[in-house]
DNA sequence: TCTATAATGTAATTAAACTACATAAAATGC
DNA sequence: GCATTTTATGTAGTTTAATTACATTATAGA
């Protein structure tokens, strides 16, 4: 008992994934036990809920042909193989874009949400290298002031990161709709860093907002996709084209990606500041926990 | 007031999230179910391969008792419980790598942002089949109107919710400050739902407001803390409780996952409600492409 | 065509997970 | 201190999941 524990932590840490070893293995199965394999690659997040039962109903074979499937790839039987396959989902480059349809179930479209979620997240990893961190950062270190702008949907990013970069005791502001946004950037100086979120870059006031603020001196860094008019206006770009969606059930992943580079944006100039920032984070933080965590 | 954090560093095998989990409410448990905790922390290798009748017997209790002790946990039941094992198991100790630390570069930092927001969007993925999502949409789809709630910077999550919502053609309002919290949950009806986004669960006139909405009939989703004051009140609840954190640099990855988990119940509503939901899906994006993709 | 072998399914078996109810212990009110 | 409620726990039974043994069908080679 106590062995084949250590047996199956190493297999579990292992390099490969379950889902590649299938893959491999698909060719040396037969008909009935491929269908499973089939399923349970296409359907890796489903299956790690389902039972048995389930899985030999999706994929019309018997229950036992389901156990073969198990032992076929070296597993002691159905309770091992999910063991394994919960394991190689904790691995996010196993996880399979797929688009809600309309005669999905709840659940089946949930898990399809949350895992193009995670999708869009292991996009923006890979393109992180070619963003400019660092001169972004170097901008807003000695900005007078930050004013996040952006318009509908965007504009809840950026107020979030409002939120966020205020706590490091920088001013910040928010411009959200193309009043604030033309007034705020007719005022524009040399010393003020813009941080423009917009999925496609060409609402015309944004864009002429922002040309009117880059012409009086001031930083724009723009999360927006790289072809539009607002990129070019732009000091700065980090690539955020959201995915060609013709989809009405796709919901907006690609704002978590922004919201995520908008984090990191903030550690990095937290982490530029040093400890003043830190202090401040810290105070902040603590601002909220006191209240309820201290009386007994 | 971080101190207590220190104190759980004993145990030399598996420092992992959810039996931190499990040390943090070893205090509400009654003294059978502290048993079960207790083995389960002292070994977790074992417990991940372990049946019920195995833990009833190591520990010396009833089967029911060891379920109970899962339901304790937040989780539907004993699978379900190992399969949070199994998931945490697959990450030791490794988490520290995630965390930011003061003296890393730039890219560095930005590197390990992301990757903790696709860590927090991991984890979502294996607590989803635990939460109930086919309840809070039958209630929704019923719903007169929906209000969103949250304070602080769960206000920017539940002001993004409510905008997405509203796009399915649904009533949906807002309450993001102690007073309109009060106010409206005074005048709560049982056909409202209340969406409530709250990362502990403990401010008192949040709490106090749903309970008095809740006593009045509606229903009150909340997304927390599942041992909170608010999870309490709540008629469901979406576990989303943020890892505990002692560093100041790490963000909020865990509104990611609330985000998400707004998408996904959006998602399912706009699924139970048809076409016509989709119709108006489909004319609100179409109301701003056609501001600039159609002229020329 | 017949036999041998592999593939798959059916039905029965065992074991796991869970529920409903009963009982015991603890806490509360008088 | 006793009755009453509440909470904690266990017993026994139910349901569901996993597995086995065996029967049937398909396939390949003589």
């Amino acid at each position: 008992m106590q062995e084949n524990n250590k047996r199956k932590n190493k297999e579990g840490q292992g390099g490969n994934s379950l889902v590649k070893r299938i893959e491999r293995q698909l060719g040396q199965l037969s008909r009935s036990e491929k269908r499973v394999a089939q399923w349970i690659i296409e359907n890796v997040a489903s299956a790690v809920d389902a039972s048995i039962s389930e899985v030999a109903e999706a994929t019309q074979v018997s229950q036992p042909t389901v156990i073969r499937f198990c032992r076929s790839m070296g597993m002691t039987g159905f309770r091992d193989l999910r063991t394994h396959l919960i394991a190689a989902m904790q691995r996010p480059d196993n996880y399979l874009h797929n688009d809600v349809a309309i005669n999905d179930d709840t659940d089946d479209a949930v898990v399809k949400v949350v895992e193009s979620s995670i999708r869009a997240l292991v996009d923006l990893r890979t393109l992180l290298s070619g963003m400019p961190f660092q001169a972004a950062i170097g901008k807003m270190v000695n900005a007078r002031q930050l004013i996040f702008v952006g318009l509908g949907a965007s504009g809840y990013v950026a107020r979030d990161a409002c939120h966020k970069f205020f706590r490091l005791g920088i001013p910040c502001s928010t411009a959200l709709d193309s009043q604030t946004i033309l007034q705020q950037s007719a005022i524009a100086r040399s010393d003020e860093v813009y941080v423009v979120i917009s999925h496609m870059g060409e609402w015309a006031e944004m864009v002429d907002g922002m040309r009117c603020a880059r012409d009086r001196g001031a930083t724009i860094i723009a999360l927006t996709d790289p072809v539009s008019s607002l990129a070019k206006v732009a000091t700065w770009v980090f690539d955020c084209h959201p995915p060609e969606d013709t989809n009405v059930f796709t919901p907006m992943s690609s704002r978590l990606a922004q919201l995520t580079l908008l984090d990191g944006l903030q550690i990095g100039l937290a982490l530029e500041l040093g400890e003043q920032a830190e202090e401040n984070l810290k105070l902040t933080k603590q601002a909220l926990f006191s209240k309820w965590s201290q009386d007994p």
